[in-house]
DNA sequence: CTCGGTTCCATGATATCCCATATATATCCA
DNA sequence: TGGATATATATGGGATATCATGGAACCGAG
């Protein structure tokens, strides 16, 4: 499965045009040919990016709720109804919605973050501060990356 | 089988035709020859659409229910009773019949929102606080997508 | 002949593809 | 070791295809 690792910060260009970092591009294996699904952040001011193996999956679990109950609905909306699948052109690159970009405030260039099994897209100035933020708080209250389920 | 995502804003003309996002013409696939199935939703201001395949399933699911209680005979009505099948012209459009969109109070514009294995079609300014109160919805009552079942 | 509905075609906007360039990293040979 | 040559990546621009949309042509029923 995928793993995405490091940062890299490239150019957006007049059409709109940004470089998937070529690293995330061999993450994503037999997955490029679905492209990356990017979605509006919740808790944080970014765009959280998946290959579609991970959104295909979370269709599945989706479905085992009720069809038409009011927790389905809530959830679908903000996850799929905010996401975009994104396909990559012949040189690795993607248009993400101006809609996207400017609600998390990315004009000329975006800061990729690998997270693992996903990503986040950022405007590099407000990483920045973020990245600062992230460390006191694993410091503080001495984060550790939780045991295996199951398996 | 079928995935919609994101939300598309599309124009309905003076004949009542709106194109189907693209993007949800592929997603359809091989039940693109069978149109989209809409109906009226019971707990939204909105219509809810999916292809027939999930109709299908949702006739399955509909089994579940005691063939002859009131709960049954209640949805059937409101959802199978309600429903119409549309087929895509050439140009990927449909025309949505006129009782249905004054239902929903779509008059020259819907937005079509992607919600997994269903779409809804909204009046746009409805849609937007709809999209608002989802999002708070989510934060609140702290919802998350379900686990896999069974792995 | 006229109306409602459907299919077909024209257009502008946008996205997609393809090629050129730049820059950095890796490879190779003397 | 050093220097020159490949390889991969990022980025820019121009040509081409796709999509949403409006309108015209077409067709059958009454």
């Amino acid at each position: 499965m995928a793993l995405f690792l490091s940062t890299f910060t490239n150019k957006v260009d007049q059409k709109g045009r940004v470089s998937v970092p070529a690293s995330f591009r061999t993450a994503l294996g037999d997955q490029l040919g679905q492209g990356i699904v990017l979605f509006r952040a919740h808790n944080h001011n970014c765009l959280e990016g998946f290959d579609w193996a991970k959104m295909d999956e979370i269709g599945d679990r989706m479905d085992h709720y009720d069809l038409f109950s009011d927790a389905q609905d809530d959830l679908a909306t903000t996850i799929f109804g905010q996401s975009v699948q994104l396909f990559l052109d012949g040189d690795g690159r993607v248009i993400i919605p101006s809609d996207l970009l400017s609600a998390v405030q990315i004009t000329d260039s975006a800061t990729f973050v690998g997270l693992g099994r996903k990503f986040q897209i950022w405007n590099p100035d407000h990483f920045e501060s973020r990245k600062d933020q992230a460390r006191s708080a694993v410091q503080d209250q001495k984060l550790t990356i939780p045991k295996r389920e199951g398996a």
